[in-house]
RNA sequence: GGGGCUGUAGCUCAGCUGGUUAGAGCGCGCGCCUGAUAAGCGCGAGGUCGGGUGUUCAAGUCACCCCAGCCCCA
């Protein structure tokens, strides 16, 4: 109904909603009430309805207006209407009834006094939903017409209505109660049905007092919690007053006018500076009950959508534990054989991997488990999947059916990691086994990774963190992951601190993604000796491992916890362990230093694929040309590892950069931008029109003088960003702030090494074929032609090092052992012979 | 009907007080590595930051309006 469309008649019906009830109020309506709390007609109603249920009056009550002439026309309308939330059936009408209030609008501003202290987070609660629920406050409807709740303890006297509310059974007994309920527990004394016995005698006029018939809102005994878990006032003082208020607390944000509401507004009211002085709680003050609320989002499905059952769109929790659910099963004739049919949004959320089949099968151990496609479709029903009757028959299933994951269950640590990892906890989470998995893949498998690298040089070396002497290590990756270390450590603590939950976990993966792909991989072949060097590596290893243990413990306990056990590490558990302090080994400029080597190794990598050079393929050099060179003073000590990484014989910090490098300057915008105000505009195209080379050499010495408007404007090193960008023609790569330029040209120096790396490889490749284990030595016959054989010859003790050959014999092809593998290597034909010791 | 949140690459999501090549993971393509190996890694292509108007030297970021989705309340 608008006011702005058509003609038509409103009804209103004070009775049955707020708003009729409040606008009958105004106009002095009055409240007429023919359908009772039974949701029938009343006695005193029209007698051809009378006793009948609302919803079945329509056609009574259409027959009589009919009858008398009254029908103006009948017909239906669509409407949205409410059911019962317990039950789909069951349509609700709204009824006024009698009830308790609290009235806490005159408390409002206290509320929000009390609110405006809270640490939200996010912090739009504050002002926004929230803020918005308490300037709008009406007052607390208390009372609730239910079997189940707590009494509410109002007792009205039947003569005179003289009312009184009493605080404790021994309040009615010192009033001289009768009606209790003799022998029983004295728990169960103050509730129903017990305690709507007890009456007392009324103090006004001698009459009879009986408790109202109403329990008190659930959501009042949610509000009690901080003091009535203890007992207080009763008891329980000095733990309520060690708790109160708590420092922090979390729901989900559909508590917002639930819980976080009562828990505040009953604390609001009850701890007023008075009642704090009664109990010697001090003064208590805002924020109260709790310091920091946390208002979590919702999990969703792979749509957004709320999880529901009647939706059919949640993850199974079993499939997430066990890899395997027990559904129902419904014949299903339109689905092909060998089809199960479940709703499209589950198939979504599962999203199996190419070639990954979920099985289905009769038990829950898989045996005659048959691959099945999955068929998106209509919600069957409560755990329900369609199934084809062949199927059904073929695999002996009566009602219900095992449905069996192509995958270990990701469990319990990867389905908490994702609610920590994939977004802040404010935000709602699309929950789906493929994202559980991802994030699975993302962190514990990655450190799982690490752990088994570990392990296996651990033990071949024979390391020990109980026997195993600390040794001095000079090794820069040592230093690195130690400053990595103490760096991890003050970030994730500063997050937490901060109940940022979101940040730590990014910052830990962050580290664990660092350990795995450039500590590891680059000081791979250290583990591989014996020395003290492969010791070092196997302690930093070990410290970064146990420190990473003790930071995911939260995270990830079940992991966490297994890794804390196989390292050996102290206590009982890693959970009754402390927080870790960080170590005193931070270092930014090599946190900085190592990033921008990290940045260069990008760069020199993407230039070889640019090229189409192998990395195998050793290069003769590399030129950085870096945007602010004086950071080259500060790589020295890296510039090995980028060397090795690139696999190139020299890295070259370009003297001649013009020579590779087009330069670009641009203003330093957030530095000058206060200052200059309009003529950021001038400044940014004078430099862009400016020889670039030119800026920048005046900058870095005594400035680069521009003329605008206002006057003459001296740019220094710092008003000045600098870019690179390759020249053309370069075989290049460049970010803003670095260019790697590759020298690919081949000599057949370089390329007899090249050759030598790939007979390597192809001799690893037969050690992995023939399944040896990772210190099994080998005897090694390798025949081929010339090229071969002189790249053989000239790597002979290399080649024999890295393959763990004992014996290393090298003959030409025509006369090699006829049992060799043939290989092809860049168009050389060659055979190997690789034979375990 | 009221209030609030969200809308950024095919998908899932980051992006601090506005500052100039808008990031990550997955997926995809190409390639690498192989003594972590039914693993691992690199590079690349993908975006008029839902739409519009405005404020500002400068807007994914601030303001207003609109659209869509979701949540709460009525």
């Amino acid at each position: 109904m608008t006011l702005s469309a058509g003609t038509g008649i409103v009804h209103t019906a004070p009775g049955y909603g707020e708003e009729d009830f409040e606008l009958g109020k105004q106009a002095g309506l009055g409240v007429l009430q023919l359908v009772g709390p039974k949701g029938t007609f009343v006695e005193g109603g029209p007698e051809f309805v009378r006793g009948l249920h609302f919803k079945k009056a329509d056609r009574p009550i259409m027959r009589d207006l009919t009858t008398r002439g009254l029908m103006f026309a009948a017909a239906q309308v669509r409407h949205s209407y409410p059911f019962s939330p317990r039950s789909d059936n069951d349509p609700l009408i709204q009824l006024a009834r009698p009830g308790w209030f609290i009235r806490t609008t005159s408390f409002k501003d206290s509320a929000l006094a009390n609110n405006a202290e809270v640490n939200w987070l996010p912090e739009h609660i504050q002002d926004g939903r929230f803020g918005d629920f308490l300037r709008n406050n009406v007052d607390w409807a208390l009372s609730r017409e239910r079997f189940w709740g707590t009494p509410l303890p109002i007792w009205v006297c039947e003569g005179c209505q003289q009312m009184e509310a009493f605080e404790s059974v021994e309040a009615l007994q010192a009033r001289g109660a009768e009606g209790f309920t003799e022998g029983l527990d004295e728990h169960l004394q103050v509730h129903k049905p017990w305690i709507d016995e007890v009456t007392v005698g009324c103090a006004a006029c001698a009459g009879t007092m009986r408790r109202v018939p109403e329990v008190i809102d659930c959501w009042f005994d949610s509000g009690c919690m901080p003091f009535a878990q203890w007992g207080f006032p009763h008891q329980g003082i000095d733990r309520f007053r060690k708790a109160f208020p708590a420092d922090f607390i979390s729901e989900a944000v559909d508590q917002t006018r639930g819980w976080f509401y009562s828990l505040l507004m009953i604390s609001t009211l009850l701890f007023d500076e008075e009642t704090c002085r009664r109990y010697g709680l001090g003064d208590v003050g805002y924020p109260r009950p709790y310091k920091t609320c946390v208002v979590l989002g919702h999990v969703t499905d792979r749509n957004g959508r709320k999880e529901s059952k009647s939706r059919g769109n949640y993850t199974p929790p079993d499939l997430v534990f066990r890899g395997r659910v027990r559904m129902r099963v419904l014949a299903d004739e339109t689905l092909k054989p060998g089809v199960v049919g479940m709703t499209k949004v589950q198939v979504k959320g599962l999203d199996l991997g190419k070639g990954e089949k979920m099985r289905l099968a009769a038990t829950e151990d898989g045996a005659d488990a048959l691959a099945v496609e999955l068929k998106g479709g209509p919600n069957r029903g409560k755990e329900t999947v369609g199934v084809h009757p062949d199927t059904i028959a073929e695999l002996g299933l009566t009602d219900h059916c095992w449905l069996i994951a192509p995958f270990q269950p990701p469990g319990a640590d990867a389905f908490r990691w994702l609610f920590y990892a994939s977004n802040p906890p404010w935000t709602s989470t699309r929950l789906s086994i493929r994202a559980i998995r991802d994030g699975q893949r993302e962190f514990q498998l990655r450190l799982a990774n690490v752990f088994q690298f570990f392990s296996i040089y651990a033990n071949i070396n024979g390391f020990d963190p109980q026997t195993t002497a600390r040794v001095q290590s000079d090794s820069v990756l040592d230093r690195w992951i130690a400053a990595r270390s103490a760096d991890l450590v003050q970030t994730m603590t500063t997050w937490l601190d901060d109940y940022r939950i979101y940040e730590a976990a990014r910052a830990l993966s962050d580290f664990v993604d660092g350990l795995s792909n450039w500590f590891v991989r680059r000081s791979r072949s250290r583990f591989w000796g014996e020395g003290t060097d492969t010791t070092a590596a196997l302690w930093t290893l070990y410290d970064a491992l146990s420190l990473v243990t003790r930071l995911s413990a939260p995270f990830v306990p079940f992991m966490s916890e297994a890794m804390h056990q196989r390292l050996g590490l102290a206590g009982d558990s890693v959970h009754l362990g402390s927080w870790p302090e960080a170590p005193d080994t931070a270092d930014p400029g090599l946190l900085d230093d190592m990033s921008l080597i990290r940045e260069l190794a990008s760069l020199g990598l993407a230039a070889r694929a640019k090229v189409g050079v192998r990395v195998r393929q050793p290069l003769r050099a590399v030129e950085v040309i870096l945007a602010d060179p004086e950071r080259a003073a500060g790589l020295g000590p890296l510039v090995e590892l980028l060397r090795d990484e690139l696999n190139v014989r020299e890295v070259r910090f370009s003297q001649e950069a013009e020579t590779f490098v087009d330069f670009k300057v641009k203003p330093n915008y957030p530095r000058l931008g206060k200052r200059l105000g309009r003529e950021m505009k001038l400044c940014a195209k004078a430099l862009a029109q400016a020889d670039a080379a030119a800026v920048r050499a005046a900058s870095l010495g005594d400035g680069f003088s521009l003329e605008l408007p206002s006057g003459t404007l001296v740019l220094t090193e710092e008003d000045v960003v600098v870019e690179v960008r390759p020249k053309e023609g370069f075989q290049a790569s460049g970010s803003a702030s670095a260019v790697v330029a590759l020298h690919a040209e081949l000599d057949q120096d370089l390329r007899e090494e090249g050759l030598s790396r790939e007979l390597i490889n192809r001799i690893q490749g037969r050690r992995k074929e023939l399944d040896l284990g990772y210190t099994d030595r080998i005897n090694l016959v390798l025949s081929g032609g010339p090229e071969i054989l002189a790249a053989a010859t000239r790597f002979h003790q290399h080649i024999g090092k890295e393959t763990l050959a004992v014996g290393f014999e090298l003959v030409a092809l025509e006369e090699g052992s006829e049992d060799g593998v043939s290989i092809e290597v860049d168009g050389h034909a060659l055979t190997l012979h690789v034979a375990p010791v």
